[in-house]
DNA sequence: GCAAATTAATGATTTATTCAAG
DNA sequence: CTTGAATAAATCATTAATTTGC
């Protein structure tokens, strides 16, 4: 299955970067702090760092927080923010019709992998048709890139068989709308390009368990960090 | 090549859940708003939602914008973020000595694919060794993990031919630190798990050719990707 | 001893694969 | 079955080590 193997090479150095505005958090204006770190060559940095970076910084909260002392009774942390009630219903993004529509639209017209902003833009608009984020936009981008090529090469081993239920699913036939210089190989996509997309985390993740049977909302909330940018 | 296929179904359902805020962005708080769309069972939704989505939403500016009339000298955009200069000499994540000790530690204490509230949480720590976003955190847990994998799979290789030098690279002595029930089993990884990582895209990607032989520091931000290909 | 050229590490992206909800 | 969501694998690209020539 896997004999492919094929290394594209060319094309290199040609791939712009954005350095990504890093927000406001980062509290380090000035740019060259790193006084410590000898830097010995050849560290192995596992005694050393073990002793140095320790600090006030418990692990034990971070790794499998499960394991450690629950601590969810306790409003101990900073638990002050109300954003509450976020998806209604639904754990994942249901899109609409039109969200679709100008997804679709915006995949024929070329647009493959969009960047942060125009990610952002699209979410914007989208928004209007119903709730999404700009996490669906990307996936969405990468779900239908991927399926439309596996489908095409599933239908280009099949179409040779010419079986005669293959390629019968959807069968659309007023494609060529206006079709100007846009569509070119929509077909033999180029399979690596190199951008920049430059994100945060911002929303805490929601685990929800698979809320078959629990009806019970006692969604409590964590501190995002509100400040933006 | 592709001969392994191994499906691991043990040790679901058993992460606990934040439930997530969602940013006030979505603006939408009726939820049942999908007036349009009237749900045609196995639409194809390529003339329909042409027609129907497009509405006050210019594609021009979002499909290969460099096709379209190219807007650059034009300072019509909100070209007035003087986030210029971030970082100083070097484009991508430099990590201290420190840095890398705390997430190697994290790593060993079990660690491997942190959520967002996690990884929020190590950012802010690192950040006091030295600049450091969320990616880089997320970045390096998926690189480390990755790589120790593969080596250990090229040293479960080639350690069954025994040459008397494999495995003398790190030779970690002082691991047992305390090691409660975390360390379990490093080897033999569970290799699939359902966690939920919400992110939002943020900051906008400003462009910044390479700069190799240039010094002019003309970094004009147009929201492009150069061209599509 | 230093600096350019080369190589090794590793940060950052993209693609492929997989799981799960509806 | 379709498809959103998430992870793992592949790979590009940049920086630090290391080597080499002077």
């Amino acid at each position: 299955m896997g004999s492919g193997m094929k290394v594209h090479q060319f094309s290199r150095g040609l791939w712009e970067h954005e350095p990504s505005l890093t927000l406001g958090c980062c509290k380090n204006t000035s740019l060259l702090l790193r006084p410590l770190a000898p830097k010995l060559p050849t560290a192995d940095s596992v005694s050393t760092t073990a002793a140095t970076a320790t600090a006030a910084f418990d692990l034990k909260s971070f790794i499998r927080p499960e394991s450690g002392p629950r601590k969810l009774g306790s409003s101990d942390h900073k638990t002050e923010a109300t954003q509450v009630e976020t998806h209604p219903g639904g754990t994942r993004w249901n899109p609409t019709q039109e969200q679709i529509g100008i997804l679709e639209m915006l995949y024929r017209g070329g647009m493959r992998t969009p960047n942060a902003q125009q990610i952002e833009q699209i979410t914007t608009q989208l928004g209007k048709y119903g709730k999404i984020e700009g996490k669906n936009v990307f996936y969405w981008f990468q779900n239908h890139k991927a399926r439309e090529r596996q489908k095409q090469k599933r239908n280009s081993i099949l179409g040779l068989n010419n079986s005669p239920r293959a390629s019968t699913a959807s069968t659309i036939t007023t494609i060529s709308l206006d079709t100007r210089g846009q569509m070119e190989k929509e077909v033999e996509e180029s399979p690596y390009k190199r951008k920049c997309r430059t994100w945060t985390f911002e929303g805490l993740e929601e685990e929800k368990r698979h809320c078959k049977e629990g009806g019970d909302k006692t969604l409590e909330l964590f501190p995002l960090h509100p400040e933006g940018k």
